[in-house]
DNA sequence: ACCTGAACACCGTTCAAGT
DNA sequence: ACCTGAACACCGTTCAAGT
């Protein structure tokens, strides 16, 4: 009569897996993550995830790709929120992109960790490449209304491109200054805004 | 008659592995690292390693670190053969950072991997933290020259580290488009420079 | 369709013992 | 001081079998 762990689960394994790994990415780092103790932690067999992930490797891209997405949210988020000039704009994907690397460090790590394959998952890069785009949107938006100086638009983005990752990559992992990570956003802001300035009045 | 494997390894065994440690890096990554095989190839016992390495981590920690003092290296080298001026300074150490990184992508993943655990290994965390200092002396000669603006070093060091390892780690993980790593570099110093140059003429 | 249970080859770590 | 060899607990992956 007592509750005996089902024989089959009852949800979404895919779903449950996804979400505990991250819970222990979170918790214990990306090298503590097994499948089996997974498996273990939601009351399944070991070779149950395999139905639903074809390797370890698949799970991680997963994961990778949930990452993804929800930034894009966030981002697109707190750009509505902010004012339509291009300097709010930029203040709001440059604050959603830290505040993500500082919650969830780890998983900001796996989602630039594409280990050099080639092969890699093409859903990954083609997400990835959706950054390149939204910021090359907002240099375009800025030269449209003189709030940045003329020139193609890929070769002033990546730049920015670079800033923002930059600074969320190095707060996440801890690396800068005291409590620069929060503090020093505007600085970088700027920053990144004298670096895109139009060409001043002579 | 024939030669047989040594009993003992002759040499240091300690630099031998972390010099086919890092081979395996660029060959397999990261995942693909195993104390055991590296054992293997070296032809010692499985647990030699552990009299050099208490740890994996301890062997990743070490790797880590060569690979800032390599990179310290390459950017003072860089920097002794290019102009005074804060342009070809600045322009020396990113080019001797993406490089470094377009030639060592996983080790400089793993540098930037302290998988945000405090007690993460000292010596690392110094060494990471050389690098603000080295923008930071960069930005105060620049001041001296009337290069870069006024204001703390810190707070103006900080953007540029982080453009600096924002569009380095981009590229080292193949996010950039088409051809651009080498090539947009003369884009992303002057990307800087706008956002370090001193107060225009009104 | 989804999961189990056993099997296989591999791993990191430890420790008494050898030289 | 440095390494071996055996042992332990764990891992990813596969596959016939169950419901």
């Amino acid at each position: 009569m007592e509750t005996r762990p089902r024989p089959y689960h009852h949800g979404d394994l895919r779903a449950a897996l996804l979400a505990r790994a991250e819970e222990t990415l979170r918790e214990k780092g990306a090298a503590a993550l097994s499948l089996r103790e997974l498996a273990r932690d939601l009351g399944v067999s070991h070779a149950a995830p395999s139905r639903h992930f074809k390797d370890k490797q698949a799970l991680l891209d997963a994961l990778a790709l949930t990452g993804y997405e929800r930034m894009t949210e966030a981002m697109t988020a707190s750009q509505a929120d902010a004012g339509e000039s291009c300097r709010k704009q930029l203040e709001a994907v440059v604050r959603a992109y830290v505040c993500f690397g500082l919650d969830n460090p780890v998983l900001l790590g796996l989602m630039y960790s594409i280990e050099c394959d080639p092969q890699a998952s093409d859903a990954l890069l083609e997400a990835a490449g959706r950054w390149s785009e939204h910021i090359e949107r907002l240099v375009a938006e800025g030269q449209r209304r003189g709030e940045v100086r003329e020139g193609p638009v890929e070769r002033i983005g990546v730049p920015v491109f670079a800033t923002l990752h930059g600074y969320a990559d190095l707060a996440a992992t801890g690396m800068l200054p005291q409590g620069f990570a929060e503090d020093g956003l505007d600085e970088v802001i700027a920053f990144i805004l004298r670096g895109c300035a139009p060409d001043g009045p002579p």
